[in-house]
DNA sequence: GAAGAACTGGACAAATCGGTATAGTTACGC
DNA sequence: GCGTAACTATACCGATTTGTCCAGTTCTTC
């Protein structure tokens, strides 16, 4: 077993569901590009939207892992993981499959507070802001909730022009606020 | 003619596209809030997508007059504009039909920089870029198009945010962050 | 009141959707 | 090597999708 049938069927998903949105992708092109037959999806996960749960959730579990990585990496002293995280986000934004947060899109296409998708989202983000929130404690901000709040802000802001009007310069203007937000205390 | 079947439809399009996603909001159900027959559709309209985009481009002159006008109205003076601004979002995440912003949701379900619906939305931000540039001249800031630029990522940030958690408290948070790069500079 | 445009309602088409059933094949553990 | 679990291939289901066709009705306007 080189990957695992339901891995692969987990990563093609989250691919073709970035890329293309959740709705607008239908399970055979999944089946398709993955090179796996419909019943064994069915197998691994009962529906459709299992599978889209399956594939946030590892998406949850790796990317806030890749960004709390990227920036410790870009951080040079404790104090700028803050600003640091920005940098990350330049990286993910630079990435020629970016196609905005999933999280983000998912949010939108199943819009409805009870619906688990939504809900998934929505757990993703908190682990987000908790990070933040960890980058400004750390950077001795006088207020750490509340510049994390703020800051969290602009890089959901960021997020969403960047996959809107594809500026690579999206993160460093982000970045820019924050500074300022941070020497405003 | 009280409405003209025409708006009627592009009214309720523009609805139900914002509450369920234009992917997932079907043409039958449109035709049966608005109470119009199908091939009226296709007479004023070759297709969904000619739709949509109608849908959008009538949201787009209405939303951008609307938040003008609240802006102005929510502003003592000339130099408060660009913070009155926030005010005007906080009312309009408040309202109880609030579903995000429709042209956030549009490039985000056609992530395509080539689609007609992603151009669009587009335009759109343009549109409120360029008052928020307006805003910030208005405001007297030393370097108006940055201190525009950054606004704009607080502002998309906070319509995402609000979209999301349904946080009642987003917009003011966002005006805080805003305040805070203003008084910066 | 007559002409013409706008609109209706329902049937229909072709494609696609998520999901199921079944029968057969491959791979792995003991 | 045998049994079992995982997987494949294909055919199929009912519902739903956008879009078309057409005959008949309502509305407006002169």
């Amino acid at each position: 077993m080189r990957l695992g049938k339901k891995d692969q069927l987990v990563d093609t998903a989250l691919r073709l569901f970035c890329r293309f949105g959740f709705r607008a992708t239908g399970i055979d092109t999944i089946l398709a590009e993955a090179g796996v037959a419909k019943m064994t999806l069915y197998n691994h996960f009962g529906s459709k939207e299992a599978l889209i749960l399956a594939a946030l959730e590892k998406r949850d579990e790796e990317h806030i892992a890749w960004l709390t990585a990227e920036t410790e990496a870009r951080a040079a002293a404790p104090e700028d993981g803050l600003l640091a995280l920005f940098d990350a986000l330049d990286a993910w934004f630079a990435g020629k499959d970016f196609h905005g947060c999933p999280f983000l899109k998912a949010s939108g296409e199943f819009d409805d507070h009870d619906d688990p998708v939504h809900r998934a989202a929505l757990a993703n983000k908190g682990q987000l802001l908790a990070l933040i929130r960890k980058l400004a404690e750390a950077a001795g901000a006088p207020d750490p909730a509340r510049i994390a709040g703020e800051v969290y802000l602009l890089v959901e802001g960021a997020t969403v022009v960047a996959q809107l009007t594809g500026d690579r310069s999206t993160a460093a203007r982000a970045k820019q606020a924050a500074e300022a937000l941070l020497a405003a205390g």
